[in-house]
DNA sequence: ATGATTACGGACCGAATGGTCAAGAATGAA
DNA sequence: TTCATTCTTGACCATTCGGTCCGTAATCAT
């Protein structure tokens, strides 16, 4: 019938969100975006309806990778104190290993479009109300909290401050000594 | 000798800083500055070189006002559990007297220009570091941490990404009762 | 072939951007 | 008064912005 595209959609997005997540909403033009995707306004405006769409959507895919990849492994097996370690240990990664200092794309859209965009600031709250719930459940399998629903409550919100703390301090250059510590000290207080 | 400046520039750069905080730097255009000055172009443009010297200027305000504060209050007298309680107090007290969801100024500016501009980067993270060591300091005067550095270092590292983080959720809208319990839950650990 | 669709490059649009300049009124010191 | 400086208003600048349109080539199914 007509002739298919040729570029995959979920790449292009990959593409879309990686800039996005580096320079923010307003930091990124349509020329940064053409860059990173290798492809030209009209192809893109033909999966999307504007810029507002493509950041939109690159934040949906950020959640769909990342915050329910992190769900995941708090919702996998093992004690909660390994799989908050593996959490953390992901979240460090990046810079421990590769000197990737993103930190945290809802942060980061927290920070520059919370004010600014309602279906932004709509989108991250959710997310982060959900992770903390994903917090609460993982301690929840623990015979430790299970009981404790006040004391679990408490520490699930300690460490969703924790978590979304250091991925700050590796958007802002603070050294991975000082990351390694808090992650460690935030761990050692679990179970 | 000449016609005196009318406008008090500390006041003028208190509007700029906040409408730099709300909205970051790209999201601020010289349009909005004028009318948060209420100002035009030309006598600001006579005390800063350009928007970037603005949001620089606004930052250092910032650093001297709210970071300064804060390490006035860790370096003043009292328990360190008390005086981080009033730290983390004057963090929530915003949010939870007056709806204000701007969130950290040093935070939004990391998220927001730390991978676009190296002079902010720089400038975020020195006054992290900075606050990190105010932590350190606050936690050195209490007896049971003076002799250990390595407790004490660990556990400002904590409390700095816990600090910060309170603030990240701050501005995503997360809700006043969790940031509340995890601002105990942090302070809960001290002394 | 034909037709439908996509990709591409570039031209093009109006609007907004950051920044400058000009002109006139006001102010204060000498 | 005179002079230097600051104030305000508004025009003005080149550039960039997001977004659209056009022309042409390519790729499929029929």
């Amino acid at each position: 019938m007509a002739r298919p595209r040729e570029f995959d959609a979920d790449e292009a997005l990959d593409a879309v969100m990686d800039v996005f997540w580096r320079q923010g909403f307003e930091g990124t033009s349509m020329h940064d975006i053409e860059a990173a995707t290798g492809l030209n306004k009209q192809s893109l405006y033909r999966v999307f309806k504007d810029k507002r769409a493509m950041y939109l959507a690159a934040l949906n895919r950020y959640d769909q990778q990342e915050v329910a990849g992190a769900a995941d492994i708090l919702a996998g097996p093992g004690r909660p104190r390994s799989k908050f370690k593996k959490l953390f240990n992901a979240a460090l990664a990046p810079v421990l290993e590769g000197d990737d200092r993103r930190g945290c794309f809802l942060c980061n859209a927290s920070a520059d479009q919370g004010q600014l965009d309602r279906q932004t600031r709509d989108f991250v709250g959710a997310a982060m109300n959900r992770m903390l719930h994903a917090f609460d459940d993982a301690l929840a399998t623990s015979p430790v909290y299970a009981r404790k629903a006040q004391a679990r409550r408490t520490l699930s919100a300690k460490l969703l401050a924790g978590y979304f703390g250091l991925r700050v301090l590796v958007r802002a250059n603070v050294d991975g000594a000082t990351l390694v510590a808090a992650a460690e000290a935030l761990l050692s207080e679990i179970e």
